[in-house]
DNA sequence: CCTGGCATCATTTTT
DNA sequence: TGATGCCAGG
């Protein structure tokens, strides 16, 4: 890693103006030709923080900035802006998300939140032939948001009549975000995007903020991310892109890999440059991530070329079932973990759906090898540290509707469905929200007095914690939320629904551990304040476990899906579960070719993240929905092994085996439905 | 108003 | 298999 840039990579670091698409291959040293770029634009003297670093996750972004701060020491006065995509469209929307007419503080709903609104939508337009999930709903909304589809546009684009339906209830759900005050995260960028189009002074003065601007991951860029990179990098035409179109694998999020392979179109005079020098990967490894990729039709060509000749030619666990499965790749773990100088830390277990490393966590916890399940279901889940933020939500923006009615009667305060059914619909007949109506001088008719006491009383303790929270400049936080907690009795809930005493005790941990966070916010911030907190946990969310992470990881065995797994590297990779099914996934062998690549170009990834061993594995049964079914070996198996024409996958779909009897593979069985 | 039990139903990937 | 929704009884 410390050995000289090659002249590629030099290239890409000195050329400082103009447009620059960087082509990087997987393995390629991307990352530091990036942060060398940021160094040398600085030491070229541009001030730091007229530069402007692009990043999808937030630890692509925080190690960015880490690694920058390396390269320059810690001298600077100011530092490069280095955030994700939905951080910075945050910070100005919090400037100027007023001229939308919505108000100066909102909220950002996250996929629970999301979900029960859907879920409210969806009861109001109930159509009798039509049944709809609130997922579906949210699904086929967040893609034509991704598509910078509005409401009003959905009607016109939909063609199937559940999308008339999602169509419909688009509008309804863009409304309640907005009477709740509230931006789910796809707004993030496209009311940012609207705001640049319907406001020159605001593109203007945020374009105004920089003079350079640099996007990791371009090929993952969605239509309203794409505009708005163009919108702030018009007037400087100093944008660099990064990306390799061959690691695309979010075009389900609306990524489009055209963004990237029209480039030098949008912007002329651009400079391209490829770095196809694999550093990472041995040889042996690289050929079959190459002959694989080759099988994509839409790409730009590139051949990586390996810097390490040589290695082992990776291998192919075939399994009886996906018990078994967990079995072999844990022993072949545990025998690895033997050798010298093997740490759990070098080895990742890469998979495709978040179901899958179930068995691998039964089996590891078996053997008593640590691991660490990247990504799963968070702590942020948890339904204790959603009551408690939702809580803390309505201390910040009572009109927020989402949380005052997740927790108007939690615990258990007298307050109904039928008291808070009446509390909505006259909300709604006077066009105000279910805050203003509970805490109005009059309530609506027909509650009976306990209610409307129950109701009273609520609305007195909020009102006072809402006080607290406004004045509390200078004072903890902290405390504040403690407080709270301990009025509104949630330990007693707690008790009161759990008996076992060890689940009473991990609740309240997940309980304790908001307020540790925000504890550790306050710690970490001059000016601090609940709505920052808010933000961060909405943002960084899943991140904020990373320190804990990170503690383990040195040791532990890593278990991830391909999706969290690019842009790392591992000596030791195990792709597990390489069947017809699941790697390509059913629902992209549904659809069409062009799914197929994206699933291709994710095994890519999964290959690519290998330095030194890989092994596949692949199981002959496995259970789904209780019953085992047969599976086949995965055609990208037969393609990277160049046995591309023995792929079993090519008959027709819906037959019945017409050439069962032609090549005797091993994982042939036509799955029954 | 609250709770527990039963039936039903659908399963990708994530900022 | 597991999560969620609806209904009946306390």
């Amino acid at each position: 890693m410390c050995a000289a840039l090659n002249p590629a990579q030099q290239k890409a670091v000195n050329t400082l103006k103009g447009p620059l698409l960087v082509l990087a291959g997987a393995g390629s040293g991307k990352t530091r030709v990036v942060t060398f770029r940021i160094a040398k634009l600085i030491r070229a003297g541009t001030a730091p923080d007229r530069i402007l670093a692009v990043t999808f996750t937030n630890k692509a972004a925080s190690e960015m900035q880490q690694r920058v701060r390396q390269l320059l020491g810690k001298k600077l006065p100011t530092r490069p802006v280095v955030a994700t995509f939905h951080a910075h469209c945050l910070q100005i929307l919090r400037r100027h998300i007023r001229r939308l007419g919505y108000p100066v503080k909102f909220a950002i709903y996250d996929r629970g939140d999301q979900e029960s609104i859907a879920r409210s939508v969806l009861r109001e337009i109930r159509v009798p032939n039509e049944k709809m999930r609130p997922a579906e709903l949210l699904g086929q909304i967040s893609r034509w948001k991704s598509q910078c589809l509005r409401a009003s546009d959905a009607g016109a684009a939909a063609e199937t009549d559940k999308q008339h339906l999602a169509a419909m209830g688009f509008g309804r759900y863009q409304q309640a975000l907005k009477n709740a005050g509230a931006v789910d995260f796809d707004d993030l960028l496209l009311c940012t995007e609207e705001l640049f189009v319907r406001f020159p002074d605001v593109l203007d003065e945020e374009a105004s903020r920089f003079d350079h601007l640099l996007v990791d991951e371009y090929q993952d860029t969605n239509a309203s991310q794409y505009r708005i990179v163009k919108a702030l990098a018009q007037p400087h035409r100093n944008l660099c892109v990064v990306g390799d179109d061959d690691q695309s694998i979010y075009g389900w999020r609306g990524a489009e890999v055209e963004h990237i392979l029209r480039f030098a179109k949008d912007w002329p005079n651009a400079v391209v440059i490829r770095l196809e020098h694999n550093y990472r990967s041995t040889e042996a490894i690289l050929e079959h991530a190459n002959r694989l990729i080759a099988f994509n039709t839409v790409r730009h060509d590139k051949v990586l070329r390996a810097a390490r000749p040589g290695g082992e030619s990776p291998r192919i666990l075939q399994c009886k079932d996906e018990i078994t499965e967990a079995r072999q790749v844990v022993d072949d773990i545990r025998r690895q973990l033997r050798r010298p100088g093997i740490d759990g830390g070098d080895i990742a277990i890469l998979f495709r759906t978040n179901e899958q490393p179930r068995a691998f966590e039964t089996e590891m916890r078996r053997v008593k090898i640590p691991y660490v399940l990247i990504g799963g279901s968070s702590f942020f889940d948890r339904k204790e540290v959603r009551d408690i933020l939702a809580y803390l939500r309505l201390l910040i923006l009572p009109r927020d509707e989402t949380a005052l009615l997740r927790i108007i009667n939690l615990p258990p305060r007298g307050i109904g469905s039928k008291t808070v059914q009446a509390l909505m619909s006259h909300a709604v007949a006077n066009g105000t929200t279910v805050w203003e109506t509970m805490t109005g001088a009059t309530l609506p008719s027909g509650m009976t007095p306990r209610a409307v006491e129950a109701l009273r009383q609520f609305a007195r303790q909020m009102r006072k914690f809402q006080r607290k929270t406004a004045s509390s400049a200078g004072r903890s936080l902290t405390e504040l939320v403690k407080q709270l907690i301990a009025e509104i009795g949630y330990e007693a809930e707690l008790a009161r629904l759990y008996d076992d005493p060890n689940e009473r005790q991990s609740r309240w941990d997940a309980v304790q551990e908001v307020v540790n966070a925000l504890g550790a916010y306050e710690a970490k911030n001059s000016k601090p304040s609940l709505s920052g907190f808010m933000d961060e946990m909405a943002l960084a969310g899943r991140d904020m476990e990373e320190d804990k992470e990170s503690q383990l990881r040195t040791h532990a065995v890593t278990l991830m899906t391909l999706h969290c797994a690019k842009g790392l590297e591992f000596p030791q990779v195990y792709m597990v579960g390489m069947e017809e099914g699941i790697l390509p996934h059913r629902r992209s062998v549904e659809a069409d070719e062009r799914a197929i690549e994206e699933e291709r170009r994710l095994c890519y990834v999964g290959i690519t993240r290998a330095q030194d061993r890989l092994t596949f594995s692949l199981a002959r049964t496995r259970r789904k929905w209780g019953k085992p079914r047969e599976t086949m070996a995965s055609r990208f198996l037969y393609e990277l092994t160049g046995q591309a024409e023995r792929a079993p996958h090519r008959r027709p779909r819906r037959t019945r085996q017409p050439n069962a009897s032609a090549s005797p593979g091993r994982n042939r069985t036509n799955p029954r439905r």
